[in-house]
DNA sequence: AGTATAGTTTCACTAAGATCGAACTATGAT
DNA sequence: ATCATAGTTCGATCTTAGTGAAACTATACT
C-alpha cells in the first residue's frame, strides 16, 4: 500500500507560488535576505517570514544570521537539482509563465544555476570538456582527468581544497542536456567572472558575456570540431 | 524578478497526499485503473476522479481507455525521475512516513522503479555492468557497449527495437546512487521476471528474488571483485 | 432486457493555509 | 538617547481546494 518516503510534504512546500518564486530566486546561488525574498515572492514581510520558516523547517533552505539581516540559501545541492528538474518538467509540459519576461532568451543562453554556469553556454562548456577529455563520465557521475586539472590550473581556477564529488552533471531545464555542476562547476563560474569574461546581471540569474569574454570562451570551449 | 518556468503548478499537483500516493503507486510502472488509484490515494471514487483529471491536465499522467476501465500511467520518463528525486530529498530530510511499513527494508533492497529494477540490487547491477564494461557513462548518459550487447543476448534480453536512449541512469532514493534505467533497464527487468529470478509482490513495488535467482544474479552481476 | 460495475458530475460542507495590518523585538546608525 | 530598519508574532479575514453523498452515464456481463 503506502510505501517509501513521503514526497507530498516537500512538493507542497514548493507548490505555493510565493515559496516557489523564493526558491527560484535562490537558484542564483546568492544568499538573499528575508526582505529580498519577500520581494521575489511578491508578498509582504509577515507572509514571507511565515513561508521562510516553513522552508527552513522542511529542510529546503538554511539561514545564517548576520547583524540584523538573515541570509537564506538553498540547503543542499540536491535541492537545486530537484528544482532544476522541476523546471524541466514544467517547461516540457508547457507551464511557462503567463507573462514571459524579456529576459527569457538571455536566461536560456547563460544563467547561474546554484553557483555554476547553466543554459546554452553551460552545456556547450561541458560538452567541450568531455570532447577534449578534461572530464569523463561514469554512470551519471563526472570525474576530472589529468588534462582537465592542467587546463583548470592554466585558466587560474581555484581547484585546491575542493570537496568530493568535485564535479557532477546537472540537468539543464532549457537545454535538456547536462551542464557542469558540483564544486568544480562553481569554481569555474567564479573564475570566469574574475577574468571579466562574464558578469552577473543584478537581481537576476542572467549572466552576460563581454565581447572579449565570449571570444575567449569560444577558444577554450569551442562549440564542436575541436581543433585545440 | 520572476524568471523561468513556473514550477509551483507542477509541485502543487504532487503536493497533495492523495495525488502523491497515486503517483507513487504508478512508479511501479504498471498501468492502474481509477478505482485502484482511489484505493492507493486513500480517497473515495469521486475525489480520485477529480484528482486524476488534474494530473492528466497537468501532463503528469496519461489515460488509456479500455472497455469500461481507464488505465493511468506516468506520462514520461522525466516524471518518474522527478518523483525519484523528490523521494531522495524527502528521505534525506527525514520526511519518511509516520508509520514505516514492514515492507520498507524489502523496498530498499529491490523494487520496481517505473519498469526497471531499483534499490540495492538495481544499483549493484549497474555497478557490475559498468565495471565489466557492458555499459559506459558519458556526462550523465549511458551507452551500451559491444560486450554488453553480447551479454544481454546471452541472457535472452529482448534488445531489438529499443528506442534511444537505450539506457540511462536513474538516481535511486534509497541508495543515493544510480541504477539502470531507460529501455534497456525495462527490458532487463522484464527478462529477470521471465527467467523466474524475481517476482513482483502484488499491489506493491517490492520485488522478491528467488533463491536460485539470487544465486544467478550474483554470478552475472557480482557485488565487486569482478572475476568473470 | 436486467443487473452489476467503472467512472463522472453536481453540490454543499469543511478545513487548511495564505494573506496582511498592527503591534512587537532586535540590531544598527546618528 | 533617538530614530530607522530588519524581521517576527498575533489576530482577523478570506480564498482555495479537498472531500464524499447522491444521482448520473457508460460499458459489460448474463
Amino acid at each position: 500500500m503506502i510505501e517509501g518516503p513521503n514526497i507530498s510534504g516537500i512538493a507542497a512546500l514548493i507548490g505555493d507560488p510565493a515559496r516557489a518564486n523564493m526558491l527560484t530566486a535562490l537558484m542564483s546561488g546568492k544568499a538573499l535576505t528575508a526582505s529580498e525574498l519577500a520581494l521575489e515572492g511578491g508578498v509582504m514581510a509577515p507572509t514571507a517570514s511565515s513561508h521562510l520558516q516553513k522552508l527552513v523547517a522542511g529542510g529546503l533552505i538554511t539561514v545564517r544570521k548576520q547583524g540584523r539581516h538573515k541570509y537564506y540559501t538553498l540547503a543542499e545541492d540536491d535541492i537545486a537539482e530537484l528544482l532544476e528538474r522541476l523546471m524541466g518538467v514544467a517547461a516540457r509540459t508547457g507551464q511557462m509563465r503567463v507573462r514571459t519576461g524579456p529576459k527569457d532568451p538571455a536566461l536560456r543562453r547563460a544563467r547561474a544555476c546554484y553557483g555554476h554556469l547553466a543554459g546554452n553556454m553551460g552545456v556547450q562548456m561541458l560538452e567541450a570538456m568531455l570532447r577534449d577529455g578534461m572530464v569523463a563520465g561514469h554512470a551519471g557521475a563526472l570525474e576530472i582527468m589529468p588534462l582537465g586539472l592542467e587546463k583548470m590550473r592554466a585558466l587560474g581556477v581555484e581547484i585546491e581544497g575542493l570537496k568530493l564529488p568535485v564535479c557532477k552533471p546537472c540537468l539543464d531545464w532549457s537545454e535538456r542536456k547536462n551542464h557542469l555542476g558540483g564544486q568544480l562547476g562553481a569554481a569555474v563560474f567564479k573564475r570566469l567572472i574574475e577574468l571579466g569574461w562574464m558578469r552577473r546581471r543584478p537581481d537576476s540569474r542572467v549572466v552576460a558575456f563581454s565581447a572579449e569574454g565570449l571570444r575567449q570562451f569560444e577558444i577554450h570551449f569551442p562549440k564542436d570540431g575541436k581543433i585545440l
